[in-house]
RNA sequence: GGGCGCGUAGCUCAGUCGGUAGAGCAACUGGCUUUUAACCAGUAGGUCCUAGGUUCGACCCCUAGCGCGCUCACCA
């Protein structure tokens, strides 16, 4: 019974092959790894089997396969002689930049040259000179690097190979030139600040396995160059929105991201379950309709950076979960709407790379204001060959094309013609205006049209970043729209009216403008990233199985072909 | 989900006609006091993604599966 429920829910989900978000009561093996790798090399010709290597692959890395023994053997002999590996306490350091800021030239020193510093991060590396040893040291703002002496640390020199590249460690020394013209910390004292038993990767190439780059950011973000400073520029950018916003008389809220209706977006939800309310819950797939319910609320100019969830495809341009900005502006129209657009792109750009020329996949850009402006269905006429809203012309635009024909909403029909033939022609960036009231179910009415509404979406580099309008204000009017969505069955369509967001705006909402921006996809542009994954943290990733689980499934799988279906 | 590609040492990659594996870096040992992908000499390290199959013999050929990337579809 279980079981049945449990696929039940799954077919729901959309494509989900096989049950991996099953409830795991499996037992966990913590102690099956222990003591395999770091020990002894296995007897040849032992036939018994053999625990599985850290692949990362296939394996979840356990810490003991992924541990170096020599590196384990080091902890084991700094102990022994007292030095504790993982001490509580770290250095006052000084940032790196801080430093490089003030070292000047070799020809002309600056005022740090000569002084004595610590700075603390980790070691890339280890060059020995058997005498004297350089390394470099990487914190959150840069790279120094130390030099150690044998005459200048005779006490600790027999220590030295305790060392390896990956520690972290906290150097004190003076700050001088090399020979070269490297500056450098000619280290007095050297505390080890954590023990890195792992081997770091290849120090020429770093990391460059997609997969494992994903999967051990942690490790990506100092072992591959220009990766931090992607993340770097993705906060600032969070931060600059913000300010921008803040300095308008916007307040920022933070809105539920479970639902008990999935609205405010046409897109396949998640779906979770509260057990003390025995309620089915979404996971948000849009802030819109509580955003909006503030503005009937009198808050006036809210806005809301949101973590959105969408059980869709993966690409280079979607992740499951997203981040979006929408804000919402009482008095405001879509127009206003262009101008926050404008204003904000300009700002980031300048702001982040210090002009407003962007290069993204192979084109040249510029975010600079006022952004061109063109009617959707002058957009649909020029490309697709028909007006917007002939349905012969454009059902038969769509046979041509081999658009899938499996939903027969004219409307939703329509939309795929003008994708596939316009949105390849928006390299922007540029404001698509007036979309057609059908495919707008929150949006005002154009006075002048009403087939029309007072919408658009922005675009750069044919991708989509942003969509907004003339927030629709008429509560019989909204309950229409929202009961045809209901009554078209599409999938991607909310189950039912969100009747308390019609009652709200029974109590009036003033004439509002609301804008949502792609925050992943802005960052791409503004970073040069042709993936959302490069701006994302932690990309969403298949999880990998453990032996157990395979050891499940593969019974499972039998157990489920002999059952037959 | 479809198509294409990839999966070999910790990392980056070679691998001849099918004859049970190599390099560089990392590690270890030794040497080296101004390097910066340090260098020189040596040592060790492999379920060649998994499971079947063909074959006297498979990293290589076949089948199925798993994972990842790109791409298409869906979407923002």
């Amino acid at each position: 019974m279980l079981f049945t429920d449990l696929r039940h829910r799954l077919g729901r989900l959309g494509r989900q092959r096989r049950p991996t978000n099953a409830p795991a009561d499996r037992l966990i093996l913590p102690e099956r790894r222990n003591g395999a790798a770091g020990a002894a090399p296995m007897i040849s010709g032992n036939r018994a089997p053999r625990p599985s290597v850290g692949r990362l692959h296939t394996r979840t890395d356990s810490m003991t396969n992924l541990a170096h023994p020599d590196r384990l053997a080091k902890i084991e002999a700094m102990r022994a002689e007292g030095v504790d590996p993982y001490p509580a306490r770290g250095v006052d350091a000084t940032p790196i930049a801080d430093l490089l800021a003030r070292v000047g030239t070799p020809d002309e020193p600056g005022p740090a040259i000569g002084t004595t510093v610590t700075i603390a991060g980790r070691m890339l590396g280890l060059r020995d000179f058997g005498k004297l040893i350089f390394s470099p040291i990487l914190d959150r703002t840069g790279r120094l690097q130390i030099g150690i002496k044998k005459d200048q640390m005779a006490d600790w020199w027999p220590r030295r190979k305790w060392l390896d590249g990956g520690d972290l460690v906290g150097a004190t020394g003076e700050l001088a030139f090399t020979q070269k013209g490297e500056p450098t910390i000619w280290v007095t004292e050297l505390q080890l600040l954590s023990k890195s038993v792992a081997a770091p990767p290849e120090k020429w190439h770093g990391l460059t396995d997609v997969e494992a780059r994903y999967r051990r950011r942690y490790v990506d973000l100092w072992a591959s160059e220009g990766v931090s400073e992607v993340f770097i520029k993705r906060s600032r950018a969070m931060s600059l929105t913000r300010r921008f916003l803040e300095d308008q008389g916007y307040l920022e809220v933070e809105t539920p991201t479970l639902h008990p209706i999935a609205g405010g977006a046409a897109a396949r939800p998640f779906i979770t379950h509260h057990n003390a309310l025995d309620a089915d819950l979404y996971l948000r797939i849009a802030p819109e309709l509580y955003l909006k319910r503030l503005i009937v609320g009198g808050m006036e100019r809210v806005f809301e950076v949101s973590r959105n969830f969408r059980n869709e495809g993966l690409s280079t341009r979607h992740n499951p979960e997203f981040t979006m900005l929408e804000l919402y502006e009482a008095q405001a129209d879509y127009r206003r709407m262009m101008e926050i657009v404008e204003g904000l792109f300009e700002l980031l750009a300048t702001e982040l790379n210090g002009t407003t020329d962007i290069t993204f996949r192979g084109g040249d850009y510029s975010m600079k204001a006022p952004f061109q402006k063109l009617r959707y269905t002058d957009l649909f006429r020029e490309h697709a060959g028909c007006e917007f809203d002939d349905e012969t012309a454009v059902r038969a635009k769509a046979k041509e094309l081999k658009l899938n024909h499996e939903s027969d909403d004219y409307w939703k029909l329509m939309s795929d013609v003008f994708d596939e033939t316009v949105e390849p022609h928006l390299s922007g960036p540029i404001f698509v205006t007036h979309y057609p009231v059908q495919i707008s179910p929150l949006a005002k009415a154009d006075p002048a049209d009403p087939r029309l509404t007072e919408r658009f979406e922005v675009f750069v580099a044919c991708m989509e970043l942003g969509n907004a309008f003339s927030e629709l204000n008429d509560p019989a009017e909204q309950e229409r729209r929202f009961e045809e969505q209901v009554a078209s069955k599409d999938p991607e369509s909310p189950g039912e009216v969100d009747v308390d967001y019609v009652q709200a705006l029974e109590y009036g909402m003033p004439p509002t403008g609301g804008l949502g921006i792609g925050m992943d996809r802005l960052v791409m542009l503004l970073t040069g990233q042709d993936s959302i994954r490069d701006v994302l943290l932690f990309p969403a990733m298949r999880k990998l199985p453990t032996d157990q689980e395979e050891t499940d499934e593969t019974v499972a799988a039998g157990a489920a072909s002999e059952g037959g279906a």
